[in-house]
DNA sequence: CGACCTGGTGTTATCGCTAACATCACCGGC
DNA sequence: GCCGGTGATGTTAGCGATAACACCAGGTCG
C-alpha cells in the first residue's frame, strides 16, 4: 500500500525546475529579478506538480495572515445578509478568505468574545456589524491597533466606519411622497436602539422640515412583517394618514396587508414607501416604491477602509457613507381629493 | 517613541514561569504528565502576558488547521443562510473557525472554484451545500481524500451527505391534511432541479397513495411568494381544490394572499401547508401550519460527519438524515361539506 | 584595465510551534 | 543495593515559507 506522500513544498518544485526554492519563492511573489526563462521553468513545475503555497508557513515567516475577520448577528434579516456575502465577495476577489464569527444577540460580552475568537486566529482585520449600539459598546473593549472597520455602527463615535446614508434615503423617500402631494407623511420605524432606524428617523424629520409639513408621532415598531401589521391596523383606521414611509419592506408589507383588509387601497388612498428593496418587493401588491441600499457598495468601501488600515497599522479612522437609491414602483400617488 | 514590540511567544511564557518552552506546550494541549504546580505557574504566565497560541506555527508542524471550508450559494433564501448560521455555530464550539466561499451561481465551474481557494487555504475540511444537480455535479472534480460534506446534496450520490427528510416532512404535512378529511392535497412545488423540491414531490405522492387518494398535477414554481401567488390564482378557480401543500412557506404567503383575494377563505374553504418555518409564519394569515426542518441538529450531524471524515483521512462516505417536524397552527382545517 | 555596480541566483537564518528523544530523580522488587 | 520502570521536564530537529545576505558574471566608467 503506498503511503500518502505529504504535499509538494516549495523545494520540490525547486528540485524539478532545477533552482533554488529561494527562486521558486521570488517567481511566486513577482519580484522582478527573475529571468523570464527561469520564471516559466518554475510556473511549468509548479504546474506540474500541483504545487500551492503552504499559507501557514508564510503567515509564520511574514506575521501576517490573508484572514479577515467578520463579526455578524446569527440572523437572516434582509439588510446584514446581503452585505456579508457582498463582503465575502468582495474579499475573496482581493485574496482574502473571510472567516465569519456568528453572535447570538448583539450584548457586549458576545462580541467581545467573538472578535477575541478572530484576534486568536490571528485576522490580518476585522469587520463588526454592528447595528445597535449595545453592539458598539463593546467596540471600546478592542485594543488599538488592530485594524477594525465598523459597518452600521455609531455615527457618534469615532472608528472607522461605513454605512449606508439612511439619512438621505429616508429624506428622499419622504419627499417624494410630500411632491406627490401629500400633506404629511407618517413613519413606522424600526427598534430605536438600531442605528439605522434612528438615522431614517431623522431623515423623515428632516424632509418634513423641509417642507414645513407637520411632523405626526413616530409609530415605533420593530423590523418584521407582524409590527408592521399592527401598526398598518392603527394607520389604516385614521382617514388623515394618506402617506406612510416604513422603516423596511417587511414592515411595509404588513402594511400593505392591513390596508388592504381594511378597504384602503394602495396607492389610491394610502401612498407606502418602504426601505431595503429586498427581491420580493417588486411582487408585493402593489409593487413597492423603496429605497435601495447599495450593499456591494458598502462592502467594497468596508474593504477598502480595512486594508488602508491593515497598511496603517490601524491608525486611520475614517469614515465613508454610501448614498442609497430611491426605486419608484406603484405604491406611491397623489393623496386623494 | 517605542517599538511596537511583537506578541509574546511560548518562550516568552516559558522564561516567564521558568520552564521549558515544551512545558508550556503540553499545557496548551493538556498533556497529562505535568505536575499541577507547573501547569498552574505556566496558566498564570499566559495570563499575564496575554499570550496567544500562534495557529499558523501549529499549523505548520502539525500540517492541520482549525479552519473549515463552507461552500454556499450567495443567497439571501431563508433555509440555507438558517443554515449556515447554525453550522457555525456548531463548529465554533468544536473550536473550528469557518470560512465561506459564496458562488453566485450554482454552476460546477463557480463551485469548483470555491472549493479550489478552500484547498489552497489548506482547510482540515469542506462542506459543500449542494442544492441542486448542477452543483452536486461539481463534487466529481473533487479529489478523494479531501474531507467533504455535502448538505442538501444530490441523495442518489455515493458522497457524505446530511439532508432534511424531505419526504418525511411531506409525508406528514399531507396525511395531516388527509386525515383533517380532504380527498386530496394538491401541491405547488420548488424549482424542479432543486433534490429539496424533488423529495418533497416524493413524500407528497407517497402520502396520497398511501391514503389511496388521486394524485393530482404538480404545480411547479420556483421559491417565490410571487410564484406562489400566481399558482394560488389558478388553483383558487377551481373549487375542488380544498387542500395545498406548498413546498415552503413563502410559496405558501403568495398562495394565501391569491386565496383571500378570490374570497377564499383560509382555512374555512382551503387548508394550507408549508415547508420551512420561517419566522413570520406564525403571523401570516392565518398563522401558517407548516414543517420545520432542525437546521440546528443538520449543522450538527454535518460538523459530526466532516470531523470523522478528517480523522479518516475522507473515506467514510455516510449519510445522515433529520426528521423535520409539523408544527400546526391555524391555515388547516376540515374541508367545506 | 581594475574598481564598481547590478541583475540573477544560491545559502543561511529564522518565524513559533510540536514530535521525538534525552535526561534525571525517584520508586519498588529481587 | 542494583536495575528497570515511570513521571516530570529539558533539548533538539524539523515543518515550509521569506528575508537578508553572499556570490558571480558581465557591463560601465574613470
Amino acid at each position: 500500500m503506498e503511503k500518502t506522500s505529504r504535499d509538494p513544498a516549495m523545494t520540490d518544485v525547486a528540485r524539478l525546475a532545477g533552482v533554488s526554492h529561494q527562486t521558486v519563492s521570488r517567481v511566486l511573489n513577482n519580484h522582478p529579478n527573475v529571468r523570464e526563462q527561469t520564471r516559466l521553468r518554475v510556473q511549468a513545475a509548479i504546474k506540474e506538480l500541483d504545487y500551492r503555497p503552504n499559507r501557514a508557513a508564510r503567515a509564520l515567516v511574514t506575521g501576517k495572515t490573508q484572514l479577515i475577520g467578520v463579526v455578524a448577528q446569527n440572523s437572516t434579516l434582509y439588510g446584514p445578509a446581503s452585505l456579508l456575502s457582498a463582503f465575502e465577495e468582495a474579499a475573496a476577489e482581493a485574496g482574502f478568505a473571510v472567516s465569519v464569527g456568528r453572535v447570538k444577540v448583539l450584548d457586549r460580552a458576545s462580541i467581545a468574545a467573538a472578535v477575541e475568537r478572530h484576534r486568536d486566529q490571528r485576522v490580518a482585520g476585522i469587520v463588526v456589524i454592528a447595528p445597535t449600539s449595545s453592539a458598539a459598546d463593546a467596540l471600546a473593549d478592542v485594543p488599538a491597533g488592530v485594524p477594525l472597520v465598523t459597518v452600521d455602527g455609531d455615527p457618534d463615535r469615532p472608528t472607522a466606519l461605513v454605512t449606508v446614508d439612511q439619512g438621505a434615503g429616508a429624506f428622499e423617500a419622504t419627499m417624494h411622497l410630500l411632491q406627490a402631494g401629500h400633506e404629511t407623511v407618517w413613519h413606522v420605524s424600526g427598534p430605536a436602539d438600531w442605528f439605522d432606524a434612528a438615522g431614517r428617523v431623522d431623515g423623515w424629520r428632516s424632509a418634513l422640515d423641509a417642507a414645513g409639513a407637520e411632523v405626526p408621532p413616530v409609530v415605533t415598531a420593530d423590523w418584521s412583517a407582524a409590527a408592521g401589521y399592527r401598526a398598518g391596523q392603527m394607520l389604516a383606521r385614521m382617514p388623515e394618514v394618506t402617506a406612510v414611509f416604513c422603516s423596511n419592506d417587511h414592515l411595509a408589507l404588513g402594511l400593505l396587508r392591513a390596508m388592504s383588509e381594511r378597504g384602503r387601497r394602495v396607492p389610491h388612498d394610502v401612498s407606502v414607501v418602504g426601505f431595503d428593496d429586498v427581491p420580493e418587493a417588486a411582487y408585493f401588491i402593489p409593487p413597492l416604491t423603496t429605497v435601495r441600499p447599495d450593499f456591494a457598495a458598502v462592502a467594497r468601501e468596508t474593504l477598502g477602509l480595512l486594508l488602508q488600515q491593515i497598511s496603517d497599522g490601524g491608525t486611520t479612522a475614517q469614515r465613508r457613507t454610501v448614498a442609497p437609491k430611491l426605486v419608484k414602483r406603484e405604491s406611491v400617488a397623489p393623496p386623494p381629493r
